[in-house]
DNA sequence: TTTTGTGAACGTGTTCACAGCG
DNA sequence: CGCTGTGAACACGTTCACAAAA
């Protein structure tokens, strides 16, 4: 299969969840244009998006919502589960083990870890926490959940990768070091504040388009 | 000023952090190569980011790494203070008040919202929980998070629009609806997980390259 | 000689527009 | 006639490569 963008990935996963909804309302069939206008996007990526996969449509009909939902589902890898850990029980690792829509997509978080004595030993959701020296292939973890401070983190990571992870969600604010193999993906929520902080700031000398340039 | 990239912003939020550590090791000055390594990209994207700004190198040398720092600040909006309204304080919103991070990079939570009438009241770091319903233009905030349920997020987000707010950072899992003006981030990471899910699926199929196409 | 700043070339993702089917 | 699937055109971001400056 060719390469596939990130781009459609991402809205690969906003289709699976344009389709949950719209089953729930009951609809049989949806067109592209109807799955863009949800989106905001137009037909045209929605239709481009969904024939690197395959034909899932019917000329002159649309998509049927059942059909596709299974089809992205399987497209995307939620037709089965997947065990995460999670490092770090502090806050954005707690407010993780608390989300239940995770679950609900497949994902199950199967160990905590944590270097704080304070911390070890102690539940977290259905998790007890363990100590992060105890992190082995033995868990059997297919990804891992970045959660620590970041000086940490590049040490995380690396215990993930000896583990046998395949896929990491980085939520330190730090660019990462991992093989090719691993899928890395970073979550940086001082970013976003300084890109919307850009945003403001050009967003001033509101008055331009009434004087001469 | 041409329009500027998404990207670039991104990037520049990575320069300034990079400049931060730098500037910490006593370096006086660092060139687009040292930049770039750093960051995983090429120098003449570095170059070329900066470009759109101005010319803040000297050819042969550099940058003087207080200047472009000084300059990275300005550019990004963080040389002056945020008022900041977290809406939700659940699990998310108690993670956000609890990292000192965004304090010291000029973003200032002076409000937290909530509709349950069991936190309303409460203490959440150094603000007090307030009914949703107060929330007003009086409060003159800036920017909004919303920390909520997704089924709240598009009414929490016009209800942030009415009160000012010219940009919004939505941690809920649903595209939302915001006039143009006001500048919108949304961080999904059951989206994440996906891509994760993604990647890790389409890794399947090891052997691939000992067999016949 | 080193390194910036930048037009040109390139590559990749999005949109157009229409043939092909239902 | 309606809507999909898709090559072609387009837009945009990245990389190249080199003149200019220190």
């Amino acid at each position: 299969m060719a390469k596939i963008s990130e781009p459609t990935v991402r809205r690969l996963s906003h289709y699976y969840r344009v389709l949950d909804e719209v089953a729930g309302e009951g609809q049989r069939t949806i067109s592209s244009r109807i799955l863009a206008e949800r989106e905001g996007i137009t037909s045209a990526q929605v239709r481009k998006d969904l024939s690197y996969f395959g034909s899932f449509g019917r000329r002159g009909l649309g998509y049927n919502v059942e059909h596709l939902r299974t089809e992205v589902r399987r497209i995307l890898g939620l037709d089965r589960r997947w065990r995460v850990g999670v490092v770090g029980a502090g806050h954005i690792g707690s407010a993780l083990l608390a989300y239940r829509g995770f679950g609900d997509q497949g994902f199950d978080v199967v160990a905590v870890f944590d270097t704080s004595a304070a911390r070890v030993g102690h539940r977290l959701g259905e998790q007890v926490i363990r100590d992060m020296a105890t992190l082995s292939e033995a868990d059997a973890l297919e990804m891992g959940v970045i959660a620590t401070p970041m000086r940490a983190a590049q040490e995380v990571a690396d215990a993930l990768v000896a583990a046998g992870v395949r896929g990491i969600l980085n939520f330190a604010p730090r660019k990462l070091r991992v093989p090719r193999e691993v899928a890395l993906r970073t979550v940086d929520m001082t970013m976003e504040f300084e890109s919307l902080s850009f945003a403001l700031s050009q967003a001033r000398t509101p008055r331009r388009r009434r004087t001469a340039e």
